[in-house]
DNA sequence: GGTAGGATGCCTACTGGACGGTATGCCTCC
DNA sequence: GGAGGCATACCGTCCAGTAGGCATCCTACC
């Protein structure tokens, strides 16, 4: 294991670039000549690092999980945990690459059926989790199917992410996740929780 | 014009081809030979009706506008009018082919920002459209942004059947409507007019 | 009503270029 | 001196698009 240094760093680097070709140009239409440029690397150090584009694409996806993973909720309230992973993905999607591009490969589907299945899966647990608690704190309405909740929520949050993305290429995704915010919360927590929640971005996510 | 009707055929042959095609591998990954062998007819024919790919591509888009434009409101309910929408909606992206090209070459982003643009505010402006009768009748609760709410119902429609697509070729996108309704309706309407609506299917779409 | 002539609609063969991937060799550090 | 890390030249394939020819039907004039 020598040099490790020196390569990891052109493996990040051509994962990055490839994770903004991706997420401009989605699977198909990125070219390995494009992520080659923008990486500044050639073609064999690309591939000497990853054997093919699927596993490249394979490599930016996992990313995601990446973040998943290293999210932790800051509130003593689920429910606002819930609405501040909201807005930490949204600054995510608006200033990392990485996740943009990790985004965009797991909505369009196509050749990565599986890996794909599995984000969502990630987030709808992840989802599901913050939704469990909150209904153990006595927070959301009786009788509420979380698992259906989950999806509605992790499928609204893909939908609203995406139109701003084409609409104002995400430059309005934190209002627009106020804007979800304020159509959900009344359908799922009791007016009592929701007195307390701060729908709005809060400072210092 | 002469010998329309044949002609007619056969361009409607290939849009059908290759409304499938966009809907299952994307605009950059579809290959015209794909949807030649599809249609089942030549190239020449093919490019006899349509000059490029992309102008291929924009005839299906076009689609879209078409069915929205041929939907219209059946209750008396504006409220209930939306919920239908969504439903019809969602049959068209399970049955109807060129709906469902439509959709996918909408959303995933591109070559074709302004149509995807258009198309994404003709849903914008029909789901105001009725929200805007809902309010005049005095349905919703007072003080909503509409502008917001119609963006916020698009996208999240947009990302629940893309989430359905995706998870369950679209199988359980009818169920994952109702959960989006049960939702978001409280939210939005005031009770009165919520006790009146039925947020599951109605019979006789 | 028969036929010339022309437009419409379609077919087949081809082309140039780009793309993903490979083979082979060189440099550098342990 | 050998393996890890990378550079360069090359290859086969496939793809969007084109060229040019051919059939079919419509129109017009006799």
């Amino acid at each position: 294991m020598a040099k490790q240094a020196r390569a990891l760093a052109t493996r990040q680097t051509v994962l990055l670039a490839a994770a903004e070709v991706f997420d401009e140009r989605g699977y198909a239409a990125a070219t390995m000549s494009e992520i080659l440029d923008r990486a500044g690397v050639t073609k064999g150090a690309l591939y000497f690092h990853f054997h093919s584009k699927q596993e490249l694409a394979l490599a930016v996806i996992e990313g995601q999980g990446a973040w998943i993973a290293g999210w932790e909720p800051a509130s003593d309230s689920w429910v606002q945990n819930l609405i501040d992973l909201g807005y930490a993905f949204a600054h995510a999607l608006q200033s990392d690459p990485l996740v943009r591009g990790s985004i965009r490969l797991t909505i369009e589907h196509g050749s990565f059926t599986q890996p794909q299945i599995a984000a969502y899966q990630g987030w709808m647990d992840l989802v599901r989790g913050l939704l469990e608690q909150a209904r153990d704190a006595g927070d959301l309405h009786p009788g509420i199917d979380l698992v259906a909740a989950s999806g509605v929520i992790t499928g609204a949050v893909t939908g609203i992410q995406l139109s701003s993305q084409v609409l104002a290429d995400r430059q309005d995704l934190i209002q627009r996740m106020a804007d979800l915010w304020t159509l959900l919360l009344p359908g799922l927590v009791q007016p009592h929780a929701l007195a307390r929640l701060s729908v709005a971005e809060r400072a210092a996510s």
